[in-house]
RNA sequence: UGGGCUAUAGCCAAGUGGUUAAGGCAUCGGACUUUGACUCCGACACCGGUGGUUCGAAUCCACCUAGCCCAGCCA
């Protein structure tokens, strides 16, 4: 699985600007709003502008879009600016809206000498009468034909602190009857008596989004104004504030579709519900698709580069299945990870032939397409744990390719053992298989005179080391939007195991492992000395279909 | 007839008048196998519909259908 170069129209339209030398190098940017938290969808404009710029060898920035006080938090900005490094998009700048107060006041200012904006002394509900519906064109306000003298003095005083939150706003003049309700004398300014987290109480107006995000762009020389497709319809007062303001700069903004995963919860008021319920373990739940539950989940960076590169940058909007993004999540760790044995649900195993009390090592490769990573000794005893699933008394049909009682198996990197008997425990469960092992059959000696029936993993219980895994399963039940969120979800997709892992490796922070047979796990940061807690990220893929 | 946008397989997505209509995910076969993994081989599209232009249309035109976005002093 090759991932191609990603073919898309902006990158087109930034080739066709740099060869008509509209601009010497594409400047580009993330600028979220600091309101909550980034997650797999966001992924995609974060990579995107950051490959664009870098791809030509322009430049990225991280801006923070801070224009609403009464929504941001600096909590947010740390999340954000944490993920958006843990997806190796170095920012050459980290800007904030916020810092550009200012001259955004000039220009608005200019806007208002220029007899382009207007206050206007409508309440909010009578602008929202006034502005027509989508059938019908707008009134002017009464205010809409002030003197400018008159607004240069009321939006001064405005920013002076003279009249309340909502008593007056200060709107572009452009047209009430545009069939694009945007244009409908948008407002540019609101009042709000509200402190702000990078300004303080300097300001109690704070710019609207539609006029803040193209003088934004304009100040920073952003060449290309990546947005999602909602914002067409704001393109036209993107422009007309670029050209109006005469700021130095004209970026242009260009909509792509945004990325949407299917069956997954995303929303954050959903998010917070199932946090409150203790459903999930929090924002970075590995259930969830936050940048920070992926990252817990043991999910590479470079898997989700490769799966958003691979996407492309389209102007349809579907739903991705996830299940692609698990395909290039073992591509990556296919080779990078260690692999090891694990054994999630052990049942006792007891070689009667074996010297008891005795035990040897067995040289095993870490990672047999990858010998970079080097091998470990395994040790081997009379008494081992295999998985419970792997043995059942009676083999079942012909594809079960695992231990049953008179069947000889391949211990991987050990020997043939063969299930001679078992002992049940008060509940008439299988506590343990007595079994004999062939001395001749060991792992590396050529042995070819039998096959056995498989190759399944285990671990010495002599020496194995307790752990335990945390095993995630789809949240999602169903899709229906209607029904509450808490019951959509299903409340078993967290399933925790305790077993084993073989000894003798050494665990670094939040490593990720293969599990042999099992799949992908990462240490999680809940793991003590004498207990590791592994998140598994995804299972190894399995056309073993049981039939029943 | 408010305006803007989208439509290629179960999912994502290339394709910009001449190709057997890329590729990935999923699925289904098969080979190989000391992971039922990996790898390898094979299968899998009447391009939303209908007409038209053209020697030739997924690509151009017309009409139609379906879906998404817009009536915050949110972004």
């Amino acid at each position: 699985m090759v991932p191609m170069e990603d073919k898309n129209f902006i990158r087109r339209i930034i080739e066709e600007d740099l060869k008509n030398n509209k601009h010497e190098r594409p400047i580009t940017r993330f600028p979220p709003e600091p309101n909550g938290l980034l997650h797999l969808g966001h992924a995609r404009a974060i990579i995107m502008n950051y490959v664009l710029a870098k791809d030509y060898g322009g430049k990225f920035y991280l801006r923070f879009d801070d224009t609403n006080p009464i929504t941001e938090d600096t909590l947010f900005i740390e999340g954000i600016k944490r993920d958006v490094a843990w997806l190796g998009c170095e920012w050459d700048e980290l800007r904030y809206a916020s810092n550009y107060f200012e001259r955004m006041y000039e220009l608005a200012m200019h806007l208002v000498r220029q007899g382009k904006a207007y206050v206007d002394d409508l309440s909010a509900e009578q602008i929202r009468e006034y502005r027509g519906d989508l059938k019908t064109p707008g009134k002017e306000s009464p205010y809409r034909e002030r003197s400018i003298e008159e607004n240069i003095d009321l939006f001064r005083r405005m920013r002076a602190g003279e009249f309340a939150d909502g008593e007056k706003v200060l709107r572009a003049k452009i047209d009430m009857a545009s069939p694009n309700m945007n244009l409908r004398d948008p407002v540019i300014y609101r009042i709000q008596h509200t402190p702000h987290h990078n300004t303080g109480e300097a300001w109690c107006i704070y710019p609207m989004y539609d006029f803040a995000h193209p003088l934004e762009d304009a100040i920073e020389g952003i060449t290309h104004s990546l947005c999602s497709l909602e914002f067409e319809n704001h393109r036209p007062i993107y422009n007309w504030f670029v050209e109006h303001t005469e700021v130095e700069n004209q970026p242009r903004q260009i909509e792509f579709g945004k990325l949407k995963i299917a069956d997954q919860v995303i929303g954050k008021r959903n998010i917070r519900k199932l946090v409150e319920a203790g459903i999930v373990d929090g924002w970075d739940d590995p259930r969830l698709i936050t940048l920070s539950g992926l990252r817990r989940r043991g999910v590479p960076p470079a898997a989700i580069h490769d799966f958003i590169r691979a996407l492309g940058l389209p102007k349809s909007e579907g739903e991705t299945e996830l299940s692609m993004l698990d395909e290039y999540i073992r591509d990556h760790l296919k080779t990078s990870a260690r692999r090891i044995h694990a054994v999630l649900d052990p049942i006792k195993v007891v070689i009667t032939n074996y010297p008891e009390g005795q035990s040897e090592t067995l040289s095993a490769a870490y990672n047999r397409e990858n010998e970079a990573l080097g091998s470990r000794e395994l040790t081997f005893s009379d008494t081992l744990y295999i998985e419970r699933e792997d043995f059942l008394e009676e083999k079942p049909n012909k594809k079960w390719k695992r231990l049953s009682l008179g069947l000889e198996v391949r211990l991987m990197h050990a020997y043939f053992i063969k299930a001679e008997r078992v002992e049940y425990d008060d509940e008439g469960r299988v506590e343990t298989i007595y079994a004999t092992y062939d001395p001749r059959t060991k792992s590396g000696s050529g042995f070819k005179e039998r096959k056995p029936n498989g190759t399944i993993h285990y671990v010495d219980a002599r020496t194995a080391r307790p752990a335990e895994f945390r095993l995630y399963q789809d949240l999602m039940l169903d899709t229906d939007e209607q029904r509450p969120i808490t019951e959509r979800v299903d409340a078993d997709s967290k399933q925790v195991r305790h077993g084993f892992i073989e000894s003798g490796v050494d665990i670094q922070e939040r490593e990720r492992f293969q599990f042999v047979r099992h799949g992908y796990f990462v240490a999680d940061d809940d793991s003590e000395k004498n207990r590791p807690v592994f998140n598994r990220t995804v299972a190894l893929k399995s056309s073993f279909k049981p039939k029943k």
